[in-house]
RNA sequence: GCCGGAGUAGCUCAGCUGGUAGAGCAAUCGCCUUGUAAGCGAUAGGUCAGGGGUUCGAGUCCCCUCUCCGGCUCCA
């Protein structure tokens, strides 16, 4: 009896049945056979000694394959925790999967034992000789019962909670077991023929991490590592990571002198003059732009009687993120978010629908008060502000404006050359409003991105508390995921805040309100952007656009001339007057990443022109100052990157 | 907030097993007068995060607090 099986190629292969991948690798070829980690079948992956079922889709996975990297890190995970095990015997094993760029486990160890990074030598040494000798890793298919028991009596709870809660909610019977060199451990598998493949990999760092990822629950001790097929890509990613690191915005923001931070204002940036003037002009554009897409500028107060947010559900749902304080009287809150003010501000006044929609943008200054330990640089702050804008309009208009939002939205992104991720994220447990609200604002998102044929993902139980929203996201340069923009739709304050609108029935109704941010807080929008450009600013943005450099003390007098004409057509220009060698002074503006240096000689100064180097080197010669000042004003003006 | 690590001059760091602090850059002053990524010299700068303890003696050992870093939870 024979089997056939469909390979990618579109042959199709005839085997003895009962044949495993291995054998399938086999009869394709003996390299193929060499280099097999493991068959994918109808889109699951298997292990090669799984038997190849009849008709099936078939790819042998090799190193070369998506998602072989995914596998042999899974392999490693399991190597790492064989070693730990071997040196810590008390310890307790939970998960280690592969994720985006490495794997982790995560363990907890015996009281008293802490793990730190001066303890991964040893566990890698253990690693190596689980590599070294080439472990197979075997499965074993066992029924529930008897899987439990035997990992009740190794003490290891953690799996015992897993087995349960396999039975609980998938019901299953029977789960498999892993087993390489000394250790086993509860796991789907697939896995690659043996720890061998596992040739190049690296611990590098341990972190703390709830079980389940329940803040309530046991802390465990996670240690992340990264595994390659070759040492050669080993070294390049590590030195790729380095390389990102060199673009921290708190390393760049300290070299360029943009900002501080001090232990006396925890989570709240100091910005100094040059930050102040990126700032700033950040802040005109996004002012320039929601004028021109019909918003309104506003602004609301900072401190409001806690009476606005027991209105506003802010007392009862966020007030732990709240500074609170009060007057001789009453209790206080600073604002964590623009629009309860917002809500107050269109109340104030009676709107016809012919008003409608009614945007108000302000560049709210916002405090909230974050947990200490996620303070993190400018992405994570106590003090920012936002580009808030808040839309109150018709049922029928929420789908044009969150579609008008998108358009909004990817129009700045694309100044900056920024490409977002984005997420539709829907109602979290903890919220207000009935579901019957939820379900229409979820419904009426979702339209409006298949509308406007924006690519996203779905984000569940990741909604404000007041609506469900669509975010758009960035990575730092650690790879980390930030959000940026926002738009949420919002049937609920309109309610708690009563507000109404005049139809042309002359009755009163409801608006539906928008809360939207493109940049989302300035302060991580700058974060993010230095470490997108690695520091290095456009000229409409540099804080320093350009810098006069003369050869010679005696030409500095010229040189704060040619400065001052400069700065009288509004460029942004400083004069380096130190007794130092041009090349000196050239080398200090590369390092300050002003966009254009400006030498000013005997021969500039007789012919009225200064002679340019961009930075980064490009040598543009001598250019009339006129030319010069007219180039950086439409520089500035155009926004060009 | 939780787990782990760290905190020495403005910045980057050295300071072995305890014997009352050092370098480079930056700064200041002077000399040099410079043509596209570091000219030379001198000077100044530190309650070694803060507090408590052990010790004849603490940057170094112990405890507490604060902040920062990496994660987790949370979030713009």
């Amino acid at each position: 009896m024979a089997i056939r099986v469909h390979l990618p190629d579109g042959n199709e292969l005839e085997l003895e049945e009962g044949a495993s991948g291995a054998d399938m690798a086999a009869a394709i070829g003996p390299g193929l056979a060499r280099a097999a980690l493991a068959v994918e079948a109808d889109g699951e992956l298997r292990d090669l000694t799984a038997p190849v079922r009849d008709g099936a889709s078939v790819a042998v996975l090799t190193a070369k394959s998506d998602g072989a990297l995914a596998l042999i890190r899974h392999d490693a995970a399991h190597v790492l925790a064989a070693a730990v095990m071997e040196l810590y015997p008390d310890v307790k094993i939970s998960i280690g999967p592969a994720i985006d760029n490495g794997f982790y486990y995560d363990f907890e160890f015996p009281e008293g034992v802490s793990i730190s990074d001066a303890d991964f030598p040893a566990i890698e040494e253990r690693m190596r000789a689980h590599v070294k000798a080439a472990e197979p890793f075997v499965r074993e298919d066992l029924p529930v019962t008897l899987a439990r028991e035997r990992f009740a009596a190794a003490g290891q709870d953690y799996k015992v909670e897993l087995i349960d809660d396999l039975v609980a909610k998938e019901g299953v019977e029977t789960v498999s077991l892993y087993t390489n060199g000394p250790f086993t451990d509860l796991c789907r598998g697939p896995h690659a023929p043996s720890t061998a493949t596992v040739k190049a990999f690296a611990l590098q760092s341990v972190a703390g991490s709830y079980w389940r990822g329940d803040s309530n629950r046991t802390m465990l001790t996670r240690i992340y590592g990264t595994a390659f097929f070759s040492k050669d890509e080993l070294a390049a990613y590590l030195e790729r990571l380095e390389l990102a690191r060199q673009r921290d915005h708190r390393r760049i923001g300290r070299e360029l002198g943009l900002f501080h931070f001090s232990e006396l204002a925890v989570g709240s940036a100091f910005w100094t003059p040059h930050g102040t003037t990126l700032w700033n002009t950040l802040r005109d554009l996004m002012s320039e732009l929601t004028a021109a897409r019909g918003y309104t500028e506003v602004k609301t107060p900072q401190l409001y009687d806690a009476e606005l947010w027991r209105i506003s559900g802010h007392w009862d749902k966020y007030q732990g993120n709240m500074f609170v304080t009060s007057d001789e009287e009453r209790p206080l809150g600073l604002k964590p978010m623009n629009c309860p003010g917002h809500c107050l501000l269109y109340a104030m006044a009676r709107h016809s629908y012919r008003d409608l929609p009614v945007r108000f943008a302000e560049p709210g200054l916002l405090h909230r008060n974050e947990p200490s330990g996620t303070l993190h640089g400018l992405l994570r702050v106590r003090h920012f502000v936002t580009d808030d804008g808040h839309i109150f309009c018709t049922e029928e208009q929420i789908e044009s404006e969150v579609a008008g939002f998108l358009e909004f939205a990817a129009e700045v992104y694309a100044l900056f050359g920024l490409e977002t991720r984005v997420e539709l994220s829907t109602r979290p447990d903890v919220r207000i409003g009935d579901d019957a609200l939820w379900d229409r604002a979820e419904a009426v998102l979702a339209a409006a991105l298949d509308a406007t044929g924006t690519a996203y993902a779905l984000n569940p139980g990741d909604g404000a508390f007041y609506g469900p929203k669509i975010d758009m996201h960035m990575r730092d340069s650690l790879g980390r995921s930030w959000q940026l923009g926002t738009i949420q739709l919002d049937y609920n304050f309109p309610e708690r805040f009563e507000l109404t609108y005049t139809g042309a029935d002359n009755a009163e109704h409801r608006p539906a309100m928008l809360h939207r941010a493109i940049l989302g807080s300035l302060e991580r929008f700058l974060g993010i952007l230095i470490e997108h450009l690695g520091g290095v600013l456009p000229v409409w943005l540099a804080p320093v656009q350009a810098i006069v450099l003369p050869i010679s003390d005696r030409l500095n007098a010229a040189g704060e001339e040619a400065a001052s004409k400069l700065r009288s057509a509004g460029a942004r220009v400083e004069l380096d007057h130190r007794s130092e060698s041009v090349a000196r002074k050239i080398r200090d503006a590369e390092l300050r990443k002003i966009p254009y240096m400006l030498v000013l000689g005997d021969r500039e100064e007789a012919d009225g022109t200064l002679s340019l180097r961009e930075h980064g080197g490009a040598d543009r010669g001598a250019i009339a100052i006129d030319a010069l000042a007219a180039e950086l004003a439409e520089l500035t003006l155009t926004r060009a990157r």
